[in-house]
DNA sequence: GAACAGGTGAAGT
DNA sequence: ACTTCACCTGTT
């Protein structure tokens, strides 16, 4: 376990395994926290601005205690023991040299909304173009937060874009992807799509119901399921998995990895986009 | 310029 | 059920 502290303006976290800054807000899963000149990441989640970095073994996270129980501790997935996935998923060489590469990865317990939207206009793009046309989307129609002097975005609800016409999307410069976005927002907020609903279904119903919607395939529907709403057998197969897949020696069959086996995903993605394997 | 990118859906076998 | 292709845009 670990222990909290108050300190100054920042919530202090003494005694945490298993907490790189950099593989969990780099590893892909999320598209809105960016390091600063010193080395800190920066972001919004929640309509609350943070800056997060780690020194001497200590996580800090600005903000009240309060904030840290309501939105940090659930949102940077603390309370979860990650020896001991680790320890499951490391079963030859290949899954333990993933999740020795990946250490450190925390699964962030992302708003769904933000989520499905994000991962919609991830078709296809990489990284800092997704980046680019997340943050258009939050610059535009988002609120305004004032951080440190910086002004940072809430990332706009589903109810905001649905109200949108397509040209109004122009600025994201998304192509293709902005009537998916669209049409999902107006799912969304027309109760078509109903998150609290989604979470207590089992997995292949809410997949199924998301599926439905016009631009969301099975990558896309198992990051949301994933990433969004905690549905951790949800295993998206994008491009490095592709990789994993034909590097690995045998069948890389999720199933082995049970009920967990979205967050062995994240350790197999990460180290077959970072780690320079070639195929 | 051409090819390709963290995918999807439609149309063709 | 599997393969091919166009799709908008930004980057080699």
């Amino acid at each position: 376990m670990f222990s909290v502290y108050e300190v100054g303006d920042f919530v202090e976290v003494s005694g945490l395994s298993n907490f790189s800054t950099s593989h969990t807000f780099e590893c892909g899963q999320c598209f809105r926290w960016n390091k600063d000149e010193d080395g800190a990441y920066v972001g919004v989640a929640f309509g609350h601005a943070a800056k997060i970095f780690k020194r001497r073994a200590c996580l800090y996270i600005s903000g009240t205690m309060d904030e840290f129980e309501k939105i940090w501790r659930p949102y940077l997935d603390l309370d979860r023991d990650y020896d001991a996935l680790r320890h499951r998923f490391a079963v030859d060489d290949f899954t333990r040299a993933a999740t020795a590469f990946g250490s450190g990865i925390r699964m962030l317990k992302q708003d769904p909304w933000e989520t499905l939207c994000s991962f919609i206009l991830s078709q296809c793009c990489n990284i800092p173009r997704i980046k680019k046309m997340v943050e258009a989307l939050c610059e535009n129609f988002g609120d305004p937060l004032d951080f440190e002097g910086k002004k940072l975005f809430t990332f706009p609800s589903a109810e905001k874009i649905a109200e949108l016409s397509l040209s109004n999307l122009d600025v994201l410069r998304s192509g293709y992807r902005a009537p998916y976005v669209l049409s999902a927002a107006r799912a969304v907020a027309d109760g078509e799509i109903v998150f609290e609903e989604l979470y207590s279904m089992p997995t292949c119903d809410a997949r199924k119901k998301v599926l439905s919607l016009n631009g969301i395939g099975p990558k896309v529907a198992d990051c949301f399921l994933l990433f969004g709403l905690q549905k951790f057998d949800a295993f998206p197969v994008d491009t490095w998995i592709k990789k994993a897949q034909i590097l690995y020696p045998g069948k890389l069959d999720p199933s082995r990895f049970g009920p967990y086996a979205g967050i062995a995903q994240q350790y197999l993605f990460f180290y077959a986009r970072e780690s320079g394997l070639k195929v």
